[in-house]
RNA sequence: CGCGGGGUGGAGCAGUCUGGUAGCUCGUUGGGCUCAUAACCCAAAGGUCGCAGGUUCAAAUCCUGUCCCCGCAACCA
C-alpha cells in the first residue's frame, strides 16, 4: 500500500444542484480519505465541477448569464454544500480554472504532436441535449432515446483522438491488472465494450457551435469537447496542488464514479492517458444508483434528497450511515423514508447512540462520572471477550475498506456494540451496584465500557466524523488513529478521570403511526 | 434480439467473482432485565435461495434454457 494516494469523485457537471448521487460518491470518498489519514497515509481527495460544454452554455442563456457566471453560482453552491457538510476534500477544481485550461491545452499538444490526433471530417445526426452524434440503430422512432427530439444532420470538420490505437493496449492492462476496475461485474462490462472496435473520439467543436470551452492550441477555430476536457482534471489539479511530486500520488489515483459514467473512465481516460504518455490510474471504483421509487416518502422527505435538507433535519452523520450502510457498493439501492427511519432507529439511537447514553448515565449515577481505577480481579474472560469483539471488529473493518465495501464495514463494527449491550446485560453492574462488596468490580465494569466507547470513537471516525469526536468529547478522551496501535485497555483512563453528562446522540425519529 | 438492474423465511436486503452447515435488519411470539433515547438481552416460529435441465462427491453460488418484475421521461452520481 503505497502511502501516497489521490482519491477522485467525478467532476460534478453544474448543471443541477448537488443531489442524492452526487452526495453518495463524495460522501464514500471522504470516508475513504479519511480512512487513509487515519491509516498513516497521505490521502489527496479531490473533487470539483465540470462547466464546459453545450448544456451550459444554453442553460446560462436561459437565464441571461454569461456562462461564466452561471457556472461561478453553482460550482460555489456544490463547494459551499460540501463545505457545510463537513466533507474533507483537499483541492476543489473547476474546469475552467487557468491551469487546468492551460495544462488541457498542454495534453492536447503533446498528443496531436504524437500524431494521435487528426483532422476529419463526420457527418451524423446529433442531439444537442446529449452533445453527441448518433448512429441510426441508436435512434428510437428517429429521435433520441434520451431527449425524445429529433436529432440534426450535422457535417462538419472536427478532431479525432486516434483511441482506436490504444485498444490492444487497454485490453492487455486490463487483463494485466484484474483489479483495475471492481467490482468486477462492470469490468466485465468493460471486457464487453472492448470486444467491438472503439474506434476514435471525436475531441473538438467547431466556434460557430460552441464557443464554451477550451481552446485547441493548434487550432483557434475549435474548442476541446468536454469529455476530454474533464477527465484531465484529475491530474492538471494534483499537478497544480501538489506541485514537484505529483506523480507519486498519481501512481496511487483511485477514482470513484457511479456507473453511468463508466466508459469515458474506463475507455477514454486510460487511452487518452496512454497517448499522453501518463501512467494509467492505479484503480476505478463504479457504484451504482439509488432508486427513489416509492411515491410515499414524497410526503415527508421529498422527491428529491438534498444533502443539506438531510443534515438539516437528521444530522449528517446519520445521513452518511444510512448512505454507506444502505448500499452494497457497486449494486443498486433504494432511498425510502421507511428504510432511513428503521436503519436510523435501530442501528443509531437504539446501538450506538443508546449505549453511549447507558454507560455514561451509569459512570454518572455511581461514581460521579469519575472511571474507577481497575485492580487485578479484573481481567475476567468476559472483558477479555470484549476487547477481543473489538479487535475482531477493527480487523474486518479496515479489510473491509480496502475493498470499498462500506456496508460490511460497518455491519463489523456494530457487531461489537452489539457486543458491549450483552457485556451490559451479562455483567449487569446495576444489579451488582446493590450489593456493597462488588461495587469495585462494578468500577471495573463500567471502565471496560468506557474503554470500548473510546475504541468505537476510533472504528468509526471515517464515516461519522462528528459523532466519533461527539463521544471522544463526552468521554474527554482522545480516540486515536487507525494507524497507531490501539489504545490499551484498562490503562488509558487515569484516577480522577471523570466522563460527561449523557445526552442523546441520536434521538429517535418518530414516525406517527397512520 | 435496445441497455441495465433484480427475483433468497411476512417486509427490505447481504451472500453468487474464489461451490461445501442459508446470514443480516425490521416485524411476529414467549421469556428476562430495569443502567439507558419505551431503549437492552435470551429463545422460538418462519426459506425446496423464480422455474427447468446440466456439471460436480457437493450449487443460492458454475453452465444452458426459460418465466416474471423494475429503471432508462435530467435532480443523471
Amino acid at each position: 500500500m503505497a502511502d501516497r494516494i489521490e482519491l477522485t469523485t467525478p467532476l460534478y457537471y453544474v448543471n443541477a444542484a448537488p443531489h442524492l448521487g452526487h452526495t453518495y460518491t463524495t460522501v464514500v470518498v471522504d470516508t475513504l480519505a479519511r480512512f487513509h489519514r487515519s491509516m498513516g497515509r497521505d490521502a489527496f481527495f479531490l473533487t470539483g465541477t465540470d462547466e464546459h460544454g453545450d448544456k451550459i452554455a444554453q442553460a446560462s442563456e436561459a437565464k441571461g448569464y454569461a456562462p461564466r457566471q452561471y457556472a461561478d453560482e453553482v460550482s460555489g453552491l456544490f463547494r459551499s454544500t460540501w463545505d457545510t457538510c463537513g466533507i474533507s476534500y483537499d483541492h476543489f477544481v473547476r474546469t475552467t480554472d487557468d491551469y487546468h485550461v492551460a495544462y488541457v491545452r498542454e495534453v492536447l499538444q503533446k498528443v496531436f504532436d504524437a500524431g494521435d490526433i487528426y483532422f476529419g471530417e463526420y457527418g451524423g445526426k446529433y442531439c444537442t441535449g446529449c452533445e453527441r452524434f448518433y448512429a441510426d440503430r441508436e435512434l428510437k422512432d428517429g429521435k433520441c432515446p434520451d431527449h425524445q427530439t429529433e436529432p440534426v444532420w450535422i457535417s462538419e470538420e472536427n478532431y479525432f483522438f486516434r483511441m482506436s490505437r490504444y485498444q490492444q493496449a487497454l485490453l492487455d492492462h486490463l487483463e494485466a491488472n484484474p483489479d483495475l476496475i471492481v467490482p468486477a461485474g462492470y469490468r466485465n462490462e468493460v471486457l464487453g465494450l472492448l470486444r467491438e472496435p472503439i474506434g476514435d473520439l471525436c475531441i473538438s467543436r467547431p466556434k460557430s457551435r460552441l464557443t464554451w470551452g477550451i481552446e485547441l492550441p493548434f487550432d483557434d477555430r475549435y474548442v476541446c469537447y468536454v469529455w476530454f476536457d474533464a477527465l484531465i482534471n484529475y491530474v492538471s489539479a494534483l499537478r497544480h496542488a501538489k506541485g514537484e511530486g505529483w506523480e507519486k500520488y498519481w501512481r496511487s489515483a483511485r477514482h470513484f464514479i457511479a456507473k453511468d459514467i463508466l466508459k469515458p473512465h474506463a475507455v477514454f481516460w486510460p487511452t487518452m492517458l496512454m497517448a499522453a504518455g501518463l501512467p494509467v490510474y492505479e484503480r476505478l471504483y463504479v457504484h451504482g444508483y439509488w432508486n427513489m421509487g416509492e411515491s410515499k416518502m414524497s410526503k415527508s422527505l421529498g422527491n428529491v434528497i438534498r444533502p443539506l435538507e438531510m443534515r438539516e433535519r437528521f444530522g449528517m452523520d446519520g445521513f452518511r450511515y444510512f448512505l454507506l450502510r444502505e448500499m452494497a457498493f457497486g449494486a443498486d439501492a433504494s432511498f425510502t423514508e421507511d428504510a432511513f427511519v428503521t436503519r436510523f432507529n435501530a442501528d443509531l439511537s437504539n446501538g450506538a447512540g443508546n449505549l453511549v447514553s447507558r454507560v455514561l448515565s451509569m459512570q454518572h449515577k455511581y461514581f460521579e462520572g469519575f472511571v474507577q481505577p481497575i485492580g487485578e480481579e479484573t481481567e475476567r474472560a468476559i472483558d477479555v471477550a470484549l476487547e477481543q469483539a473489538f479487535v475482531d471488529a477493527e480487523k474486518r473493518a479496515v479489510a473491509a475498506l480496502e475493498k470499498a465495501a462500506f456496508h460490511v464495514a460497518l455491519e463489523e463494527i456494530w457487531k461489537a456494540v452489539a457486543a458491549c449491550d450483552k457485556y451490559v446485560v451479562e455483567t449487569s453492574p446495576f444489579k451488582l451496584w446493590k450489593e456493597e462488596r462488588e461495587r469495585p468490580r462494578v468500577g471495573a465494569i463500567l471502565h471496560v465500557l468506557c474503554d470500548a466507547l473510546r475504541h468505537l470513537a476510533r472504528l468509526i471516525e471515517p464515516f461519522m466524523p462528528e459523532t466519533s469526536a461527539r463521544i471522544a468529547r463526552l468521554l474527554r478522551a482522545q480516540p486515536g488513529r487507525l494507524a497507531e496501535p490501539a489504545p490499551p485497555w484498562r490503562r488509558t483512563f487515569r484516577p480522577g478521570h471523570q466522563v460527561a453528562q449523557a445526552e442523546p446522540l441520536f434521538p429517535r425519529i418518530e414516525v406517527p403511526k397512520p
